[in-house]
DNA sequence: AAAGTTGTAACTAATTTTGTTTCAACTTTC
DNA sequence: GAAAGTTGAAACAAAATTAGTTACAACTTT
């Protein structure tokens, strides 16, 4: 089990931008060839940057902006965006427990609040870590010191 | 994107064990019509957790029994056993970045100590938790107070 | 010997993820 | 205003993953 690429996708896509938009139009067919991803799935991946006010784009002018300071971007904001997780909740539980059973009856109920601490200890995590610092140590790497 | 509803299995059945175990034989079948999954994917959850030392089965004789105490028993040791997350980590890198790119060339290597931080931020949670206070929540939901 | 159980392999079905094709709508430039 | 290049989105296809099923040998107990 892994969370989705786009994920990682969008954090290249997003420090591409970045790194690229000053000197060039950053459209989906370059990010298409940086990240190798195909350009479609780049264009769906910009869309829900989009509409999570991460980035902006529009039809026919090309190239993609980004809408907010790499500081104010975080990671969680990205995994929220491109719905890396949905509603039921990172843990899966089977569809069917046999409501006879006292166990498979609560069991559900008496794991929740503990798998929900999980899951919100890794997204905390992704919530105290930005753009800027994942942007800072890319560009440390290509330019060095 | 989920975790494998092997993982919320595993818990069930352990609980089934510790619950039923004192009065019955618990077979992967009474397992299979508690929790509704079918008898070979339970007996493959059962291998995977002997596999981990945290059950003990045996052919021909039938019913599963606890390898250790209930409090020995982390989330994080059933999460492991059961193979929710394999060797690449619980994110997922799309295999073909642009190594001519200097983005794509580095992007990897920036990104992959801040998401290991998120994954450990998830699994030291897991590790917190103990299969004993599972359990005593599911006996105080089933029998009260 | 019979009945019931585990362990495992091989196969199938369902679901999810990723990629592809296609084209209308839009912007800029000539 | 026509041409070129781009985005947005739908519909479809392919690949990968997850869960379920069938079948049967090996083992234990009665």
């Amino acid at each position: 089990m892994q969370i989705t690429s786009k994920f990682t996708v969008a954090v290249h896509i997003l420090t591409c931008i970045d790194v690229f938009g000053g000197q060039m139009r950053v459209t989906s067919d370059f990010l298409s060839g940086s990240t190798g991803v195909n350009a479609v799935i780049v264009r769906n991946v910009l869309g829900q940057l989009r509409n999570a006010g991460i980035v902006e784009t529009r039809q026919g002018s090309g190239g993609a902006h980004l809408a907010k300071a790499l500081d104010e971007i975080t990671l969680y904001d990205i995994y929220k965006a491109v719905d890396c997780i949905d509603d039921e909740g990172l843990f899966h539980f089977h569809e069917n427990p046999n409501v006879d059973c006292p166990v498979g009856r609560n069991i559900h109920k008496a794991m929740d609040g503990r798998l929900k601490a999980a899951q919100e200890a890794l997204e905390n995590e992704l919530k105290s870590t930005t753009l800027a610092q994942v942007v800072a140590d890319t560009r440390k790497i290509i330019y060095g010191e």
